[in-house]
RNA sequence: GUCCCCAUCGUCUAGUGGCCUAGGACGCUGGCCUCUCACGCCGGUAACGGGGGUUCGACUCCCCCUGGGGACGCCA
């Protein structure tokens, strides 16, 4: 039997990352047993369901890599085969009409929870024959099995019994006639053929009643895997006060989709000590049934350490469509990327994130001089340095072949005449090029920046500690 | 409150009765490398929540406590 997996976010926000990371176990566990992912939209509170939302959660799934096969089917299309099943639970007696008020049921919790038990429906309406007025307004209430137990093995959870005494008659029908998640998950799981269902803890309470349902229609029951939540920094369930942002913030945030995956998998997953994994090593290891059962919490600096990993292991070409995104931000356009290329395996180890990266190579695509970091200046550019440099740029404009090995000659041959260290020399270039006191290798620098720009810094530098000599005497 | 789940360094985890004087990773930290930064390398820091059992032997099995989390909607 071909395993077939949905994602069924509701879209009443945008994609978090606990959500991406329910999305893309379901994506992973399915490719590696070679199955279909579904993705299902659960919009059957519409009143909630927003449009933008969708898109949002379209959105965040396709950056990270975790489209669906199929889909996205929406719920709210498949509203007649939901009430279709529930005319034919109420034929067979399964369902039943309940009168209650939303004020005598808030009540009857009320009474419930001061009397220390479990709020839930009492089944008063279960057996009441007939409507209270001809007009009353009703729910439809699916009759559970009040005797027995629910029992599943889990695929994370391990084997899960629940009796069906602590449960209750759930809503399957609202007073406005519209079928409600429980109702629509089983009917919908069922029709399109879902067989595994991978979700969050959170929804646990929720399978019970689901396989009631499932066995009252007599349908196969899917398998499950309900997955521990992931936690923010403090402990609690993610939400948005608890620092749950859109997936889509991680890629402004300069993070690839690799890593936030990569991160995302080594919460309640491991395959030995690795801990760096492409995207097509996680498709071909992970399985869910290797997952941990206790809660994880968020941790940005694993995060970031991974991103660092994979932007250092990436192929430069792969890095360009996101380096092109970051330098745009930052109002740097119309940069080639052939000359991309050759920059950006100088800053790959130095970047542990693509907003890095960017600001970074900044330096060498202004056409005015870089300013000078006060600190860097500050230790660097010393009046000592005015010999060396003013002749370090007049032998470099001499300099026929502006090549990594030439460009050394020079730098060497300066440090001969003045019988000075390399540190004496480099860095009051690297603040004269770059405005900073750290880049990648001097001449990999001079290189990348090519040699007009190289010298008419180098000149503005000579001018900057000439007028500080000036200023000093 | 009721029901359910969880429990190894601050964090993510390995560990499936003896290989554990508990391993790896992030973080923090000492050092090496060095033209800066970074990478890399070597070292350090730090954990089996508590109490009972079971056993020749428990991080590993059972029970209780404690702590954390989740669920209890005409939300999903």
């Amino acid at each position: 039997m071909t395993l077939r997996t949905r994602f069924a976010p509701s879209p009443t926000g945008f994609l978090h990352i606990g959500g991406a990371r329910t999305a893309l176990f379901c994506h992973l566990h399915t490719r590696h047993y070679g199955g279909t992912t579904i993705l299902r939209v659960e919009d059957t509170d519409l009143e909630r369901s927003k449009q933008e939302a969708v898109d949002a959660i379209l959105d965040g799934m396709h950056w990270l890599g975790l489209d669906p096969d199929e889909g996205p089917y929406f719920q709210s299309a498949n509203r007649e085969k939901h009430l279709d099943i529930v005319d034919q639970l109420l034929i067979a007696e399964r369902a039943y009409r309940c009168y209650c008020s939303k004020e005598e049921l808030d009540q009857m919790r009320d009474e419930q929870r001061s009397a220390g038990l479990k709020p839930r429906y009492d089944g008063r309406c279960r057996d009441r024959g007939s409507a209270p007025t001809p007009d009353a307004p009703y729910v439809i209430r699916f009759r559970r099995p009040k005797v027995g137990e629910v029992i599943w093995q889990d695929k994370i959870q391990g084997e899960v019994r629940v009796r069906n005494d602590e449960l209750d008659d759930l809503i399957l029908v609202r007073s406005d006639g519209s079928p409600t998640y429980n109702l629509a998950v089983v009917v919908d799981d069922h029709n399109m053929g879902i067989n595994l269902v991978i979700r969050g803890e959170d929804h646990l309470s929720n399978t019970p009643r689901q396989i009631q349902l499932f066995e009252a229609l007599a349908w196969d029951v899917p398998e499950y895997a309900h997955m521990p939540l992931l936690h923010g920094e403090d402990g609690a369930k993610l939400s948005k006060r608890h620092g749950a942002v859109s997936v889509l913030a991680f890629k402004e945030d300069g993070f690839l989709a690799s890593a936030v995956n990569n991160y995302l998998v080594r919460l309640g997953w491991s395959h030995g000590d690795q801990e760096i994994f492409t995207t097509k090593e996680m498709e071909e290891l992970f399985d869910i049934c290797e997952v941990g059962r206790s809660a994880a919490i968020f941790n940005s600096d694993k995060l970031l350490w991974i991103n660092s990993h994979h932007i250092m292991d990436a192929q430069p070409e792969d890095l360009l469509e996101e380096l092109t995104y970051q330098l745009q931000r930052i109002g740097i356009e119309g940069v080639e990327n052939s000359r991309l290329l050759e920059i950006i395996p100088e800053f790959q180890e130095r970047s542990k994130t693509m907003v890095e990266m960017a600001q970074k190579i900044a330096f060498l695509f202004i056409d005015e001089l870089p300013p000078y970091e006060p600190n860097a200046a500050k230790k660097h550019m010393k009046i000592a340095a005015i010999g060396p440099l003013s002749e370090l740029t007049s032998r470099l404009e001499s300099c026929q072949d502006w090549s990594h090995d030439s460009i050394e000659k020079v730098f060497k041959s300066i440090l001969d005449a003045f019988g000075i260290k390399m540190g004496k020399l480099a860095q009051p270039v690297r603040v004269a090029l770059t405005g900073t006191a750290t880049s990648p290798g001097i001449y990999e620098t001079l290189c990348l920046l090519g040699r007009q720009k190289t010298i008419s810094r180098l000149k503005a530098g000579v001018v900057f500690l000439e007028e500080k000599a000036a200023a000093a005497e």
